[in-house]
DNA sequence: AAGTGCCAAATTTTT
DNA sequence: TTTGGCACTT
């Protein structure tokens, strides 16, 4: 540090206490706006000062750019860089970390990494080769599809416990799904293809099966710093504990009421578990809140009162300010689009950047009506959370090349250039791929497959480009320029009608891969981290506003925000029962709320389109209904339309209970230890054991014993 | 039997 | 904006 003493001046005791701990497991826990980020900076720094060796330093974060910019935020203090930090996502070490050691664990070094996208590839081509028995229509929305078979290992309940509250009315579907999950797995490993949750689950594996690995990893290792720990799974959890085990020299940062990711397998126990993992934890708690006025704090405190917390923080904030949160309910969609609009040139007035504003919703399309109004008004705005660069279809072609070169067994990516041969459909495609993939050499296969007449040339060519390829020793640059001149004619083929919009991607794609030294990076960097497609990138700085998925605005802040969309049906998302999932919708939009420094904005329109076209009346969220109407202030319609709401009085009745209406509710009462009973998919069990208030163990006589909730569950009583 | 082209439908959140 | 089904062509 420039100037040791000022170190106390600059924190909060609290803050003091987590950045000068130098031995022994920390948990800190810390609200929003708590300054945690600058805690974990300032710790960083003051290791590396107090003459800690950088290369023994493990930040891991939530995003690749968190770590990056603690990193720089850390350097700046000490004016030095800290490169020798390794800083990035569990991911990206996990990748690291394998690449080095891999081989002890049996799979070469030579494995890519595939992405949701990937996943999804594969099991359409699953689906279309195994003969699946299951309705066709009944399957869930293509994304919850992905996640049930891709993305449940790091679950704490397993498949057929998350199928069967979702779909334990269609047996043969759920059946499906299960072979579909048991052939995915047999095909990432028959083609070195690694998902997202491969590469925490054999992170796992080297700590825990490699003595030697986990030794010399936990030597080097001597300060494990996590930020976010509320959105790690148990993996992580675990791997943090195996890391560590030589020294338990440990800091987790987190807030259970920030946990927004058990979608993906987060569980917010985890911080509850930490101190029992690491016995001598020490707790320390961030309360003071740094970021928003005590306004907007009385109305975030608010949304959350009401959930079931464990980790009980009162957050209490110095930063003065008169505003209080506003309110709006406009007619339409229209309506509410036409006020965030009028209100973000008021803001723009008194003198607030569009950098400074910021509008958050739940899901990417509540943002489409928005978006035209901004067009209409030449509002600048970029929309974060949405398409990445590599997730178009042109780039995903490009890549699929460079990945083969690395990996010639990656089945995914020759099926994907196949296809883009003409006429080569799908089933032709799979048997060139079947009988290459067979091969001693892959590229030889493919020049000698006897192909038909018509796309003769196509396989040709493609095999001429391998050949060329793999010759002529170039680094990533110039491989990708021998690349794009194969596929330019391609490309005008595939994409006639807006090619041009489409090449200027693949310039950028050229741009990024010119300052690569080494391709595997290049690919893992790609899927780790997408760029995205931004305008930015061609190097105008611009004032624009941020539209954003409220999972994306994580850890972010603004002056104003805007939250909107928030309609009984939409807030929380229509899929949310009570429970669990209802709790975490209601900590989204606390998440959403804390954004705010000064101006807070929560509108909802009062009438929805369904997808026929039609509208529906919907009132507020319940969560919305919940909050003390002291806390905000509501805006009345006061332009356009004239047949306007006078005095909406905030209704007082109770938060209704969200959409279970038509099951009829099965007291628990009805069952008792022995009772024998039917589920439709686990078929016929007997009672093991009541937890009120609605759950049961239930030992099934062919799956074993599963706690079921009577919410979700069908159960039918055979005897009592 | 496979490939292509056209129209209709749908859309949680993501390292 | 992208995917799925259907009819038509090769």
């Amino acid at each position: 540090m420039k100037n040791p003493p000022s170190l106390k001046d600059e924190l909060n005791d609290s803050q003091y206490q987590a950045v000068t701990t130098t031995d022994g497991p920390v948990l800190v826990i810390a609200g929003a706006g708590s300054g945690k980020t600058r805690t974990l900076v300032y710790r960083v720094a003051h290791l590396i000062n107090s003459g800690v060796d950088a290369d023994s330093i493990l930040l891991l974060t939530f995003t690749r750019k968190a770590s990056q910019e603690m990193l720089w935020r850390a350097g700046r203090i000490l004016n030095d860089s800290c490169s020798r930090v390794t800083g990035g996502t569990f991911h990206g070490v996990a990748n690291m970390l394998l690449r080095r050691y891999g081989s002890h664990l049996g799979f070469g070094t030579g494995f890519t990494i595939i992405d949701r996208a990937d996943a999804e590839g594969i099991i359409n081509l699953l689906k279309s080769s195994l003969e699946l028995s299951g309705p066709k229509k009944q399957f869930p929305s293509k994304r919850a599809l992905i996640n049930m078979i891709s993305g449940s290992v790091n679950k704490a309940i397993d498949l057929e416990d998350l199928i069967f509250e979702q779909y334990s009315h269609l047996s043969e579907f759920a059946d499906d799904i299960l072979i579909l999950q048991k052939h995915y797995k047999i095909f990432k490993y028959d083609h070195g293809l690694m998902d997202y949750d491969d590469l925490l689950v054999n992170w796992q594996r080297l700590l825990e099966e490699l003595p030697q690995a986990r030794q010399e990893i936990s030597n080097r290792y001597q300060y494990i710093m996590v930020d976010e720990y509320q959105d790690t799974n148990l993996i992580q959890a675990d791997i943090v504990r195996l890391a560590a085990y030589q020294h338990d020299n440990v800091m987790v940062v987190g807030d259970d009421s920030q946990s927004i990711y058990s979608f993906r397998g987060a569980d917010f126990y985890n911080i509850m578990r930490f101190p029992e993992i690491f016995p001598r934890t020490r707790i320390i708690k961030l309360e003071e809140n740094y970021r928003s006025s005590q306004p907007i704090l009385s109305l975030t405190n608010d949304i959350i009162r009401s959930a079931a917390e464990k980790y009980t923080k009162t957050l209490f904030t110095s930063i003065e300010g008169e505003r209080k949160p506003y309110l709006y309910g406009g007619r339409d969609e229209r309506l509410e689009a036409d006020f965030v609009v009028k209100k973000i040139l008021e803001l723009q007035a008194e003198g607030i950047d569009l950098n400074n504003i910021a509008v958050l919703f739940r899901s990417g399309f509540h943002s489409f009506k928005l978006e035209l109004e901004l067009g209409s008004h030449a509002i600048q705005f970029e929309k974060r959370g949405g398409l990445k660069l590599t997730e178009s279809a042109h780039m995903k072609d490009v890549l699929a090349v460079l990945r083969l070169l690395v990996n010639p067994l990656d089945n995914l990516s020759w099926n994907r250039l196949l296809l883009s041969i003409e006429k080569v459909g799908p089933k032709t495609a799979q048997k060139i791929t079947a009988a290459i993939s067979g091969a001693d050499d892959p590229f030889a296969a493919l020049a000698s497959y006897p192909a038909g007449k018509t796309w003769k040339q196509g396989i040709a060519g493609l095999a001429k480009l391998f050949a060329k390829l793999r010759s002529s020793g170039e680094k990533p640059g110039g491989l990708c320029e021998m690349i794009l001149n194969w596929y330019q004619p391609v490309f005008e083929r595939l994409y006639a009608d807006d090619y041009p919009k489409r090449q200027k991607d693949l310039d950028q794609l050229k741009t990024i891969i010119e300052s690569y030294d080494d391709l595997q990076s290049f690919i893992d960097d790609t899927t780790l981290d997408p760029p995205e497609t931004d305008q930015q990138a061609y190097g105008n700085t611009i004032d624009t506003l941020v539209l954003s998925t409220i999972h994306s605005a994580k850890g972010l802040e603004w002056e104003a925000v805007f939250v909107i969309g928030l309609a009984d049906g939409r807030f929380p998302h229509a899929s949310a029962f009570p429970g669990e999932s209802w709790e975490e919708e209601r900590r989204l939009l606390y998440v959403a709320a804390t954004r705010a420094k000064q101006y807070l904005y929560l509108t909802y329109p009062r009438e929805l389109m369904t997808p026929d076209r039609k509208f529906k009346r919907v009132g507020m969220s319940p969560f919305l209904v919940e909050i003390s109407p002291g806390t905000y202030e509501r805006l009345e319609h006061s332009y356009g339309n004239s047949d306007s709401f006078i005095s909406q009085k905030p209704s007082r009745r109770p938060p209704k209970p969200p959409s279970s209406k038509k099951r009829k509710k099965v007291p628990l009462e009805h069952f008792s230890k022995g009772s024998r009973v039917d589920h439709p998919f686990f078929g016929a069990g007997t009672v093991q054991k009541l937890t009120p208030p609605r759950s049961l163990d239930i030992s099934f006589d062919r799956h074993g014993v599963k706690t079921l909730h009577l919410d979700y569950a069908k159960l039918s009583i055979l005897e009592s």
